[in-house]
DNA sequence: GTCTATAAGAAGATAGAC
DNA sequence: GTCTATCTTCTTATAGAC
């Protein structure tokens, strides 16, 4: 494996298991099998091993963030999908949601390491917020949005009910994050939220 | 005033602000206004301030639970208070609660530090669940029961409920946390969630 | 590109005077 | 209880051989 990226990967998994400052070169070193004057040949330094994670981070953001406005600016492959939501497939969808972004190895590692350093600058507090509060409230709400006018969701403030599914799933699956040994009594009430929510928001056409 | 309580003080902002790994000794002696050397007289350790922190952290959690359970094992207290629940008055408690957690400084400075040190060890981040996740919905699930039977609000999940309430209060209050500039919207879209929930867990005996 | 040796400095902590 | 001086260790980073 290319040495150059294996320091980003272990880098990574450390930044997101102590924080920055808890991690020492010698440790990056150790974990991708050299010693710690060798990193210097790849980066000039330790920060600039974390903006490189950075990089890489906004780049798979830019990346998503391009082809669910591809796929759902204006909702037409995600319409396709939702065209006949049901309950059921409400709750599919949430879990395999939820199940994805606490699983995914990248995302999970990116989560934490951005949830440790979300104050250290305002552009992580930036970057922070935009991955896990305003995309996933934009991209949910303009779902919603299209349910509401389809018939398939009764009329309402399609932002804020997309802040009430989005915000417990973010929630539980913050506990997970913590506390691993939780996974299935979240996933339990995630179920039970996304039936709730889907009862509660359904249209009064069916 | 006490030094040896200042020590706590401008460790918890600085710790904080930067987290434990990034905040020296040094640091922590200038804001209380003497030299490093002579916190040892006061704490044996860099460690044993932060956890005389967690010691004060745990202390006013407890109290705060006990004083929780005292009036409200029962709801008796908050019985009284939310007999004749409004939706206005919802909004007046969403907002209260969210405008005293996001400005007590000691509330918002022990989150703030809880949040960057949570992955560090187990016992952080049960502490941080107990006190962000739980507890809150503990509470607000016994409200909401209590409203159901009194048939203020529809039969349903109560602990569902509690979780569709807090976590988008929660959500917006980390919002803040990180972008202190957008309290202003993150107070509206409280005011319409809470005004939005209430309409739709609303009895139908009105 | 990796290594050993090492510089340079920072950071936590102690000793002892006042 | 606070200070200056100092110790020790850790940590980042460089030099230069292979």
């Amino acid at each position: 494996m290319d040495t150059k990226k294996k320091i980003l990967d272990v880098a990574l998994t450390l930044f997101s298991e102590k924080g920055y400052g808890n991690v020492y070169v010698g440790q990056i070193a150790e974990g991708v099998g050299i010693k710690a004057p060798s990193l210097y040949k790849h980066y000039k330094s330790k920060q600039d091993i974390f903006n490189a994670i950075l990089d890489e981070m906004r780049e798979r953001y830019n990346q998503k963030a391009a082809d669910l406005n591809m796929n759902g600016s204006d909702y037409l492959a995600d319409s396709e999908l939702y065209k006949n939501v049901s309950e059921d497939e409400l709750v599919k969808m949430g879990i395999g949601l939820f199940s994805f972004f606490l699983h995914d190895e990248y995302e999970c590692k990116f989560r934490k390491m951005l949830t440790i350093e979300q104050f250290s600058d305002r552009e992580l507090s930036k970057l922070f917020s935009d991955q896990y509060f305003d995309e996933p409230l934009k991209y949910q709400s303009g779902l919603l949005h299209f349910l509401i006018m389809q018939g398939k969701m009764k009329e309402d403030d399609a932002d804020i009910m997309a802040l009430q599914f989005f915000a417990p799933i973010y929630l539980l699956m913050t506990v997970c994050d913590r506390q691993p040994k939780r996974e299935k009594e979240c996933l339990r009430k995630l179920e039970k939220h996304v039936r709730q929510f889907s009862r509660i928001y359904k249209g009064d056409d069916k």
